[in-house]
DNA sequence: TCATTTTCTGACCGTATGGTCAATACGAAA
DNA sequence: TTTCGTATTGACCATACGGTCAGAAAATGA
């Protein structure tokens, strides 16, 4: 109707529209048969079925099989380095690791797909993000470390091992997420409703927070 | 050279050793090559060349690819099964506790493979062994939730939900199995020592039994 | 030695998959 | 309307894979 609409909007603005809408719909598509067949497992005809695009068109916005997973993986990646600003600017470990449990607990509920889908890359030997691993990943945990070492100066916590501690956390939030199945069917086969999944939250807060002797 | 071998020994021994000898080689490189590609990326080629095998010979001993993934399914959950024992006959949470996570650990390390391919099925929502998740691994599950409630009604642990407890021990314990490739990676890119095994096993004992109020 | 059962294996087959491509449709600017 | 770059798609191809099979080769027992 308006025909005075921001040039610069339309000009730009809806080619890239459609491209990245389609992106996203692929991507969203490809995080689901990935975490739910694995690489090797999935079919590009299967996820353009889910997109509801034809195959052909999956090969116009992602080349080969390998770089639409290539982006999955990268995707969730960025998720997860972003939960770890709770670490940061904590006074304690109550504060610190009780908001980073929370964020990953929240994180292993809204993307359980795409932490199926980095699972899945670790377990085979993290052929896709290995340098990932070996230069982000290394020194987000060193940094953490750190972090938890002066918590443990101060007399906050008791002295763990940060490292294991680390391990730990993830270990526990994640297998939300990647053992949902599992856990679903031992919930009488029904999904965690809210309060279950408060209540985990709380008592994987509550056990480690003390079992490092921070309450 | 010794003409009185004994009959029986002979008569359906040989035959069934090498039997015996051709799927255990065969078992383990499905196991290997399963846990580091997955069932949709493993093939049988791949299997039969780590077995030292052809290919048409493992199709002698497993009539299709997906019963030998069978096989190798329940074998790993029959070694989990196995270790379960460690929590019944213990008087108290630091004992059984202790003990689960010592042999869980144990698992993790001579087993991870194995671990590998159990976590890689759940993910995919267990298409092969559901049966297993709702009648066994359910029953076994019950079981403990009523020791650990048995515990915490006799005042030896906190009130923590038997459930996330559960959970907590076999993501911690299975962590160290499933991204033993991450964990190796953030370790200078070694595989953990004897010592930091026995560490990582201290630690996840500490913080758990500590944290249930049992220490 | 001979007969029988088990084990072994190369060659082969149908199918499914990742990927290509040429042709077409579409939308924006002139 | 014409032009031009972007987006779309059916048809097609080469390959790799799971699985089959007939027959050879061992192993076993009489």
């Amino acid at each position: 109707m308006p025909d005075t609409a921001p040039i610069s909007r339309i000009r730009s603005g809806r080619r890239t529209d459609i491209r990245q809408q389609n992106e996203r719909m692929i991507l969203d598509a490809a995080e689901r048969v990935f975490a739910e067949a694995g690489f090797g497992g999935a079919t590009m005809q299967l996820i353009a079925d889910m997109a509801g695009l034809p195959k052909a068109n999956l090969h116009y916005y992602f080349p080969t099989k390998e770089a639409l997973y290539r982006r999955v993986v990268r995707n969730i990646f960025e998720i997860w380095l972003d939960a770890a600003s709770s670490f940061d600017d904590a006074a304690g470990p109550v504060e610190g690791i009780g908001a980073y449990v929370e964020a990953k607990m929240l994180i292993s509920r809204q993307h359980p797909h795409g932490s199926k889908v980095w699972a899945t890359e670790v377990m085979h030997g993290a052929p896709v993000i290995q340098d990932y691993l070996e230069t982000t990943l290394r020194d987000w945990t060193e940094g953490r470390i750190a972090v938890i070492q002066r918590w443990i100066d101060q007399g906050q916590m008791a002295p763990i091992d940060p490292r294991h501690l680390l391990y730990m956390l993830w270990a526990t939030t994640q297998h939300y997420a990647d053992f949902g199945h599992q856990i679903e069917t031992l919930n009488a086969g029904h999904p965690l409703t809210d309060r279950q999944w408060r209540e985990a939250t709380e008592s994987v807060k509550q056990i480690i927070l003390r079992g490092i002797g921070a309450l």
